[in-house]
This record gives structure tokens, sequence and C-alpha cells, in this order.
DNA sequence: CTGAAAAAATGACAATCGTCAGTTATTGAT
DNA sequence: ATCAATAACTGACGATTGTCATTTTTTCAG
């Protein structure tokens, strides 16, 4: 699944394909797209980029997941998204010609394919249902984060760790969630030691089982009742 | 200044104009825009559009301040952005095909112009500047919010409000702050009663002053040291 | 397999902040 | 000018949550 030797993917065979941006909208030859990129091999925790640092291009991620996260004033981490197979990171900042307000980094091994500013810019350019697709992710996007926002500022912390909980076991799907606590902390908004307290009060009520550091969620239904709505 | 009798507006006399979208990337001609626009007097407090509808157009604001929220589960506003002369807005629904996730109303009197979803979507795709401006703001705006997001999850109430009102005063220029004290308490992410103490306390420590409803900051150095950076 | 480093977990404690209940001040319509 | 409605403010109190200090568990390189 994982190609260490840095070899070239293919965009014909790539799986997570049907599922991206490309695969919804792209109505180009899978073979234009593979002629441009080049691919890699990350192993886990490597940085994809850096908050401050300028665009050269866009991450469409093959394989693994990908966190995506500010810094606040005293250098903690703020995880804004966890991307996963098919997503492409990294254009937001190529329009908006300001350096990244995000950084990017690995969760586990990735295999993350590279397409050059210029030759992305050129196909969104010419192709008018990729353009549309872009502008309609960030769109998506911003009501996205209007909620998270919303969330963050309204609901407690135990309400946030249930409703984070179930997007998480959306992004990790038949996987179990498998993040660190301090990762999983920095995505919920609160402090390690209270995360960890209330994973316990959720397993005791029956709402997980913790397997050290892989969840899995055993009740669903009760996620979406705390979490409100 | 205010045109209370639905007249149109000029776009080549509208004076926010130069601080637009338009303004600053369509090379047309303002009558241009002026023959597909509509425009109509707002008073205070009322909606411009509802969360849950769909989008039919945008609208540009000429003259006042909106405020654009979304509803927590019990109902109440968290405001995410308060938009000024020369501000379009609801344009992102119209290109994620989604209902509005956040709603918008008038903080004061306004003058706000509409252009049809039609024209609009007429205009960006045969005016690739207009476009390319369009895409930049939607990309900074999701950097902005990674901010937010970040001070909200990260900073205490008396962070927040120090860094809310640096935005504030920006938004409102020379005039002074003029917001009921819930919507800024929904804006800060906090409750009424404890933006009202904390205001207080900036008052005590020569911040600002209170001539009850508006806000007058005296010492802006101060709070860029609350809010940290 | 072993030891060191990293991560997870626990306990104690204090401060921030929200809630509720009530009072005072301001606004705006008649 | 008056009064009702709305907004601003105050006080008391407790729960939630963050911090710090320490222990236990897990991971991983050699």
């Amino acid at each position: 699944m994982l190609d260490k030797s840095h070899k070239n993917l293919s965009c014909s065979t790539c799986s997570a394909r049907k599922d991206s941006i490309f695969g919804n909208y792209c109505e180009c030859d899978a073979s234009d797209v593979d002629n441009l990129k080049s691919s890699a091999y990350y192993k886990k925790n490597q940085p994809v980029f850096l908050e401050g640092s300028f665009p050269r291009g866009v991450y469409c991620l093959n394989q693994g997941k990908v966190k995506i996260f500010a810094r606040g004033d005293e250098g903690k981490e703020q995880i804004i998204h966890i991307a996963k197979e098919g997503e492409i990171i990294g254009f937001r900042s190529m329009f908006s010609e300001e350096p990244f307000k995000v950084s990017a980094s690995t969760l586990e091994e990735c295999n993350i394919c590279f397409i050059n500013k210029v030759d992305f810019l050129n196909m969104i350019d010419t192709n008018p249902t990729l353009r549309n697709g872009i502008m309609k992710e960030l769109s998506k996007e911003l009501g996205d984060r209007a909620m998270f926002i919303t969330n963050m500022a309204q609901k407690s912390v135990r309400e946030r760790l249930a409703f984070s909980l179930i997007i998480l076991a959306d992004i990790y799907g038949d996987e179990q969630i498998n993040l660190t606590r301090e990762d999983m902390a920095n995505f919920i908004g609160t402090a390690t030691e209270t995360l960890i307290r209330l994973l316990k009060d959720f397993k005791e009520e029956g709402i997980l089982e913790i397997h050290t550091r892989k969840l899995e969620i055993t009740n669903k239904e009760k996620l979406f009742q705390i979490a409100g709505k």
C-alpha cells in the first residue's frame, strides 16, 4: 500500500482519486495529471508545509492522514482539520497570495503527490469544472468553519469531545481513531489532562473502549445525544 | 447618506466601491454593474438573509454594518463576522450550492445593493480578474477563520475581548464601537454578564471609556498587550 | 530483551467563567 | 412627557476546566 521507494504512483490507479476533487470535478484524463505530479513517501510526524512559508504547489493525499493546524501565541497547536486520502491540501494560500496561515504534518505514514503551483493554476484556468469544484470546496469549508467556531464558543468541553469523536469516527472510517492524547486535545481545544479524564468518563458510560491509543466507539447514538443535535 | 426612498444608488458614485472586490478586481465599467443591481434601504435589525434558505444573489453593502452569525444548539447567536461598507456578502453559499449556513442581519440603518445569482455567476465566468479576486477573498477568509478558531480555543475571555476590541475598532474606523452588549458577547463567545464585568475592568484599567452603548478605546497599546501579540 | 524516552494517567487545587435572580438605566413609541 | 419594553448592570454561587506535580504505562531504538 505504502510506497517507500519514492516511485511514482499513478493517478489512474489511485484508489483515493474517486473521492477527490479531481475525481468529482475534473473531466480531464487521469494521465494529464499523472504527467505533472511527483509523488513522495512521508514518514509519521513529518511536516508537509509550514505556517509562514509560501506555497510552491498543492499536495494530494494518496494514503494516510495529515493534520492541519495553527499555533496560538504560546505555540500551542490548534488542529483545524484532519485531511484523509483523496484530499488536496495547501491550495488556499496559493489563491490568497499570502504565506501559509497553517501548517500541515503527517499523523501516520503517507504517500503524497505534489503538483506545481504553475501547473495547478493553469489547470484551474483552463478547466471550468475543476475551478467550480475548487470554489465549491472553499465555500463549503467556510460554512464548516462557521460551525466549528460556534461549537468552540458555545459548547462545553464534554460536548465538544462528543462532537469531535463523531467527526473523527467519520474520518477514520473502519479503522479505529488513532491519535495521541495531545493531538486529540488540540483538536477539541482543551488541556490534555481534561481530555484524558473525559475519555475515562465516556468509557465508564459505555460510549467507547480505550485500546491504549486507539479508540473504539461503541455507542454513537449517545455521542450524538451529548454533542447536542 | 442613507437613501430611504429605495431609489437606485449608482455604482459610479458609490463611496464604498473603492474598498470593494469590484473596486479592486473588476476592470468592468461601473455602469455594467449598475444596470444589473437593485438597491434597497434596510432599517436596523432587519434580516438580509437567513440560515437554511437558498441564496438568490449577492448583497453589496453601500452603507452600514451587517452581522454574519450562526446559531448554536440552543439558538444562541455566534457572530462570525461584521461586514462593513464595500463588502459583498452572501456569495459563499452560492458556490457551495448549499443553503446558507449563516444568517445576516443589519446592525444599523443600511443601504444594500442586490445582484441576481445568474448575473453574478455570469460576471464571474466572463471576468477572470473578478473571479480571482473572489477566490483570493475566499482563501483569505479561510485563513482568518483558522486564526479565529485558535483564539476561541486557546485564549481566555479577557484576552478574546482585547483581541475583539482591536478588530471592532478597525471595523468602526473613526466612529466609536456601537454594539449591544449581547451582540458583543456573541462575537467574543461569552456570556453577556461576563462581558459587562470585563468592560468595567478595562475601563478601570484606563483602556477604554464607556459612553453607554458606545465604546471609545483610549489605550490600544494595552489592548495589544492583553490580546497577546 | 532492556532501558530510556515519550505518552498516558491520576490527584490536588485554584481561577475563570457561566447561571440565576434581581436592580437600575436607557430607549423609543404614543 | 410618560411609560413600557429593552438593555445594562450587579451580586452570589458553583461547576467546569486549566495548571502543576507526580506516577504509571507504553513505545522504540539498540
